[in-house]
Order: structure tokens, then C-alpha cells, then sequence
DNA sequence: CAGTGGTCTAGACCACTGT
DNA sequence: CAGTGGTCTAGACCACTGC
């Protein structure tokens, strides 16, 4: 505990830090704000403030009456932001998805570093696809590490849904909490091309993705490819 | 003045009023908190949560000992983040700018709707050139309205720097405080093929850009084209 | 040194929630 | 109704800036 920092800012940090360690669950609500300014010994201001950063920061929410709860982080739809999910009837569809690989597996370079796993470790190989429309499909290359997620290889598929997310959380205990995603466009090779139903030599958009937990831990590395033509992705600067 | 609102929020949408008609201009100094407790007959810390919520918005930046400021909205930037910026020994490179056209003309429909302008009036249309790099550019068509930069017509364009908004500033006192981008994929047309130095269909990115003013009124509709095989995206989302 | 924002406290009162 | 967060006040003391 550095006591250069402000006291809101080292309740802040031990706050956090109970987050992280599951000390607290999404949805769940935390201790009062008087109880809290009991447990750390300072005025309810003070702890008012350290939950004023939080709560700018989206990791918490406040509701008046009811108490202050751990935000559930929700952007598995973050993917579906960057294609077009509105059919000619304005109708929405979620997309659904069927895993069509699952095992241990010798990661690339990249993805093992990106993962921080050591040279000799497998890790999980998942390969899934997305179905948008009917005729756009996302290709998805996920790898995880396994230590924490060997046992996904002797799941039956069935018992995986939709969504990865929330089946991390359910089966492991891991939390997504953020994400770092970079877009690049690059041309189809031929495997690609016969999956996404497009010519080879089209563009396709390229999203990779670095899943981490509140800790800021990688959890998850996953490659996801998309016809480019149905590509749309906006975004407001302030 | 709603007062049902909290005093602090009355107070922070005055403070956001007087920024965006310019009484308070960018990287001057607000009043002092005192100051502002005594104008608006409310406490210091009532003063303070509301100055809070507008730097917490990026809108202000206090400076412990000087003051607090109205930021400088800084984004001219961002369409660089876009493309790649760093060549092969490691050196940024600062793209340069040349415009090629510049003239009063009819705008289409949707830039008409989009800059809220009606059936009958002109636009200052702006052709634009960015070198990134040897064998990588930009090619940007830019939408004014004429009530404001019809002036622009007769300006030397060497009198426009290689960045617009601050001569927007400088030149019209219009600040660009927000902005809203599209980002999409299409085929290189000839014309396009032919500026961007790639082959006709070659991938291309297109991004449109609307930039607004802190009041939230449209300023400028840009529609930017690259070569998509130079093009990469970085996001994080949390 | 005077003046600024930064931190922290203490307490009054209000508005909302669930029982 | 009791308990929660929401608003507002008032004041003490600290840390930094510029003269």
C-alpha cells in the first residue's frame, strides 16, 4: 500500500483488487457505502469517491435504494457491431455458432506469447463458426490456455452455447473483462474462400482479438474472418 | 433551467453551454472554483462535482496550482491511427497535405441531410491529397457548409495548413469537438485505382466522418479513401 | 507569499427500494 | 418503515504554481 497515494485512490486500487479476485461477483452487490468507511476507517465521502471512479470506469453501477453491485461485462456482441445483422426486413439476427474443433493442441509463436504460455505447453485449439446470414459466416480460430481451460477438450459440445463468455464464467470461474481487438484486410486464401463463399482473392476483414479478465490477464486469443463486403464498423470520437 | 435536476448538473450544462458558445475558449482558463461558487450562490463542492463530471468528460483538464482549462479537442490525428504510420527503420512519418480542389458546388443528397442543410444551398467542397507514405495516400472529399466557409472559396490554400481543424479555428472560430466514423470496404473504382496506385477492384477502405461542434451541430462531412492492404485498426473495448 | 486546485472529513436532508 | 444511495453544504488542511 503506497501511502503517497490519496486514500480514495489506495480504497480505489484494494477495491479493484477484490474484483478481481472474484471477491466480489458480477451482479452482485457490495458492501454499503457506511460499512465500507467502517471497514477502511475513513468518512463515507471518501469511499463515495473511490466508488465514483469505479463506477466511471463501468466496473460498478449504482442503484439508488438498492445498493452498488460489480457491472457484468458484455460485449460478446462486440464482434457482431462489425458486420451487418439487419436483414432486408429490419429484422435482427443473433448469430449462431457450431464448434468444429476442439483440442490440445501446439499454439503459433505469436498466439503463445500473446498468451504469455512457455515454450513446451499446449494450449486449447477451438475452431468455430458463425452464422450471421445465410450466406455470411464468420470463421473463428480461438485458442486458450490450459491450464485453466484443459478440460473444454472433454465437453461435449452441446453443453457449450452460443456464446463463449458466459460459458467461461459458468465452467471456469473466468471472467471477461476487457478486450483489445486489431482489424486488418487481407486477401482470401483458398480454405478461406471455399468456407466464407466468396472468390479467392477477395477481401476479407481480419479481426484479431486478446480476451483479459479484470486482472488484466490473457485469457483468450481468438482470429475471426469475414467477407469484407458485408464489413461495416462505426465508432463516435470524443 | 429544469429544477428537478440536481444544482450540479444545472450547473454543469451551464459550464457546457458557455463552452460551446465560445465564452470560454479552448486552453483558457475557467473561473476558480471559488468564483464559480459565488456566481452560481452554491457551495465549492457543489461547484467542484460539477467541473468533476466535465473533466471526467475530457470537456476540461485541471492543472493543480494554475487552474482549470477548457481542452483542446485533439483528433485530427485519429484517421492516422488507421494506417500504418511507421516505415521499415522504425521513423514516423507525418503525412502531408495537398488540396486539389476547392469550390462552391451542389452537394449530394445524403451529405445534404447530414449537414442539415436545405434543398436549395451550395457547400464549400474540398478535394484533398495525404501522402502517408511513398506509395501510400489518401484521397478525401470534404463537405462545408457555405454559411459558414463560404469564405474559404477565396483563401490562398497555401494559407491552409497541412491539418484543417486548426484552421477551421483560426480561421472561422469553428472548434471540432466530436466526430462520428463509418468504416467500410469496397472495390477500387478506375478514378480511385488510378490515385491510390493500386489495380481497378482492388480492396478499398472507406471512411466517412462527420465532425461536430460542442454543441453537437454538424461542422464537416469527410469521406476518406485507402488502400485496404496498408490498413489496420486498433481497438480496446472495456 | 497569495492563490489555485486536491484531499478529507462530518453531517443534514432527500429520493428511492423492499418489506 | 428501515436502509440504501443521492445531493448539498461547510470547513480544515495540504500541495503546487507563479510572482
Amino acid at each position: 500500500m503506497d501511502t503517497r497515494l490519496p486514500l480514495y485512490q489506495r480504497i480505489r486500487d484494494d477495491m479493484l483488487a477484490r474484483i478481481a479476485r472474484g471477491e466480489w461477483r458480477p451482479d452482485k452487490p457490495i458492501p454499503t457505502e457506511s460499512a465500507l468507511g467502517q471497514e477502511y476507517d475513513v468518512a463515507i465521502g471518501t469511499v463515495r469517491k473511490a466508488v465514483d471512479t469505479l463506477v466511471g470506469d463501468n466496473l460498478l453501477y449504482r442503484s439508488q435504494g438498492r445498493g452498488t453491485f460489480v457491472r457484468r461485462p458484455q460485449f460478446d456482441g462486440a464482434l457482431f457491431r462489425f458486420f451487418r445483422q439487419v436483414d432486408a426486413a429490419g429484422h435482427r439476427h443473433v448469430p449462431t455458432s457450431r464448434i468444429i474443433r476442439c483440442e490440445l493442441a501446439r499454439p503459433p509463436e505469436t498466439v503463445r506469447k500473446t498468451l504469455g504460455l512457455d515454450k513446451r505447453s499446449d494450449a486449447v485449439r477451438l475452431d468455430r463458426e458463425r452464422i450471421i446470414e445465410a450466406d455470411n459466416r464468420i470463421r473463428e480460430k480461438i485458442w486458450l490456455p490450459a491450464a485453466r481451460f484443459a478440460a473444454l477438450v472433454d465437453t461435449p459440445v452441446e453443453d457449450v452455447g452460443n456464446l463463449l463468455y458466459p460459458f467461461y464464467e459458468q465452467a471456469f470461474g473466468e471472467v471477461v473483462a476487457s478486450a483489445q481487438e486489431t482489424l486488418t484486410i487481407e486477401a482470401a486464401g483458398a480454405e478461406d474462400a471455399a468456407c466464407l463463399g466468396i472468390e479467392p482473392g477477395s477481401p476479407v476483414v481480419v479481426i484479431e482479438r486478446v480476451a483479459r479478465g479484470y486482472d488484466g490477464q490473457p485469457i483468450e486469443y481468438r482470429c475471426s474472418r469475414g467477407r469484407a463486403d458485408r464489413f461495416r464498423y462505426q465508432i463516435d470520437i470524443a
